[in-house]
This record gives structure tokens, sequence and C-alpha cells, in this order.
DNA sequence: CAATTAACGCACTAACTAGTTACTTCTTTA
DNA sequence: TAAAGAAGTAACTAGTTAGTGCGTTAATTG
């Protein structure tokens, strides 16, 4: 996010700060298409929020599309980038699964902008994801990243052999995600408080007891 | 969907007929907010596609929202009377638990638009759903049909005591929906074609693997 | 069969929306 | 310091969009 124009440390501040200016953009851009979805938010919202002119956003970002490829790279790199900084390979193979399904809950639950944001991408067959490289590039990283734990685990002794790390980096994902993104009907369904502070304590303890069950032998 | 009207079982074909039109109408606003969601929708789309006049719409549903609402309940009603035709108290517990994982995760593969339909939903904070009474009703007894699957599991020493009802259905609905809805994300973050025909029968026997550990002593 | 009711359709509007044009103002550098 | 270029703005456009007013036609019923 800190650009070429921020080099020299002791800079007077600057009235004009292309820098912050997009930064401002993304970060309202972020909030209204977490909160209304691509084809809900509204250009001019994004604009007004970011307190810039909205050809600001075009200059910027081209389009609106280009704005929510944008917004959602950045929150992919955001939550690769988190789990790089786990440092799972200093733990032990057990400790190392629970703090990684502790950690995507919590990450889910601090940014749930970010839940919306994928859903808002899938409603759109990933068109946006499709082109993005990098993403590809850092997602490898978290599936070597299970794949590895795994199988110090199965050298262990302590998990069981045979286990797909995608199936397993896909059902952390899923018992997280689904709980939470689904929290308004879920909250219905099950006349339950679903967000009440001993449910969430409630849901973590369950997530981390299905992952381990379900790699133990 | 059959209404008062259809009540004489020998009546000659009407050239107008109310319920049929409703039903054409429902059809196609049941795919358009599946693909666009609530707010990418147009009601002038879903006119066409029904081969009905836009004013049809406002006459039966009142509003693009309430057209909405009656999509999304009748999608819940009909997931709700489906398990309820399981007749899963005639199995064994082990068996029920199967099924019911089984038959969740192909309800989903054969009705896309439940998900896309959920997720619209959620993005809304589920302000139609609150308002329906019926939907309740329904999903109590889901929660009640688990319920008494893992009772008579804990009788009969094949599961073990204390798992949650609600979490575990919870629980079965994400396994499946989570990697469904975000079939378009995954096959890109997982390079892998989520949707090939190995890939889904390996995910499958994966959830219910997943489920049964989760309940086994 | 006449009168009423319900189904249906055309054409319109008022508000909105992504994107643009043409301009001003500030900052950097040759 | 002058010129160039980048940052920023207001007002506009062309196309959409949810929702309606009002008239027409088919079916029902007394």
């Amino acid at each position: 996010m800190s650009g070429e124009q921020t080099e020299k440390p002791g800079r007077k501040p600057r009235i004009r700060d292309a820098e912050a200016t997009k930064a401002r953009i993304l970060d309202a851009a972020k909030k209204e298409f977490a909160k209304n979805g691509l084809g809900g938010a509204r250009v001019d919202d994004i604009a007004e929020k970011a307190k810039a002119n909205k050809r600001m956003i075009y200059h910027y970002f081209e389009s609106k599309e280009g704005l929510f490829q944008t917004v959602l790279e950045d929150a992919y790199l955001d939550i690769r980038s988190a789990e790089q900084k786990l440092h799972l390979e200093d733990l032990d193979p057990k400790g190392a699964l629970e703090k990684l399904v502790r950690f995507t809950w919590e990450y889910y639950l601090k940014n749930p902008e970010f839940l919306t944001l994928v859903n808002s991408e899938n409603l759109h067959r990933a068109k946006h994801l499709k082109k993005s490289e990098i993403i590809k590039v850092s997602s490898r990283k978290l599936v070597s990243l299970v794949s590895s734990i795994l199988e110090r685990g199965v050298t262990a002794g302590v998990f069981r052999d045979g286990v797909d790390p995608v199936q397993l980096n896909i059902t952390i994902a899923a018992v997280g995600y689904y709980y939470l993104t689904n929290r308004f009907t879920g909250t219905i369904i099950y006349e339950r408080d679903l967000m009440a502070k001993d449910a969430l304590e409630q849901r973590i303890q369950f997530n981390i007891d299905t992952i381990m069950r379900l790699v133990t032998i």
C-alpha cells in the first residue's frame, strides 16, 4: 500500500496525496462491496465515503469491476500473508493444526467483509480472481503448509495417513465460513443467537474437535 | 402451488390461468435471483423469461422484494419437506446419519439455486426470512430429526454422548455448502476442478467420514 | 345473457447509475 | 521560474430500472 512517493521519510505532508486517496477509495470500496455485493454497491457512495471524487475511482481503477478486482485481490493477499506469519512449522503437528483452525475462525470473525467478498465473487463465477496470477501463487503456499503439517503428523505417528490436504483445507474453512456467512438465516433457523459470546466459543471448540477427529488415527 | 381454482378435476383448460402464471413467474424469479442475487436480478428479465407481463409480478407479489420472499420461502420449504420424506426414523442411527449427509450434499448439488438464494438472503441480513413463521416451524422438525438420530445412537452405544444437535446440523450443511457455493473461487485457489465427477465423489466420501468421526465414540 | 370480476398488457415516469467531458489547482522538475 | 504533469472537481449524459395508470379481454355468476 506504500508507494513510490513515500521514499523520503522527512517530507512535509501533502495536501494532494495519490496513495492516500487510493487507500481511502479501497477501504471504502471494501466496505461497500461487502455490504451490498458487487451489483448492489454504488460507485457514488464509495466516492463519498472515501471523501474522494468519483472521477478519481475511474482514474485509479478504470472501472467499477476493476476496483472490485483490486479489493478482492487485496483481501486474499491479506489472509494468505497472515497465515504465513503464524509460523506453524515451529509447532508440533497437533498444535499447528489447532492453531490454523483457530486462526481461520478468528480471521473470518474479525474480517466479515472477506466472507461477503468471496460470496460475491462466486456469484460472478470467479471472473475477477481468474485473472489474478498472484493469488494462485499465494494459495499454493497455503496448501503446502497444510500438507507439511499432515506429513509431520503422520511421521510422528499422531495423524493417520491418506488425508487429502486439499479436502482438509476446504473443511477447515467450511466449518467456520458457513457458520459465519449464514449467521443471519442461521439465527432464525436454529432459533438461537449464533453470535452470542458463548455460542461463538462453543463453535470454535466444536470446529477444533471436528478437525482433530478427522486427522487422528 | 395448486390453488383454489383447481378443485374441479374435469374442467376445461383455461387460456387465462392465474396459478400457472404465478408458477411461471416464481420459476423464472428463482433462476434470476439465484443467478444475479436480489440486487442484480431484473424484474423485466423475470417477466420476459416467465412469458408474463411485468404488471403481473406486481399484481401477484406486490414488489420485487415480495417476490424474492416468496421464492426464498418456497426454496426452504422444499428442502425441509424433502428431508422429512427420507424417513430416517426407519433406519439405524449410523445409516440415518449417513443418509442425511448424502441427501444434503445431493440436494445442494441438484439445486444450486438454493445456495445462492441463501447467500443473497444473508447479504440482506435475513430480513425476508425473519418475517416468515412457517420457516421456523419446519426448521424445528429438522433439528429434532437430528436430535433423535443422535439420541438413538447414544442409546445403541454407537455414538458418543454430548454432541450438540444444532452444531452437528450446521456442520453437515457446512461441509457440503462451502465446497459447492465456493466452487468457482475454489477451483482457482486449489488449482483443481472441484466439479469433476471423481472430485465430487471424493468430497462426499470425505464429508461422510468427517461427520461419522465426529459422532463416533 | 348481462354484469361483474379477474387476468392481462401497453406505454409511461421518476429516480437512479456507471461512466465522461472539460475544467481548475497543486506539485515537481528542467 | 516556467512548463509540464498529476491530482482533483462539478456538471453532465445516455442508458437502466422498479414501479404504475389505465385500458382491454376473457371467464364467471346471478
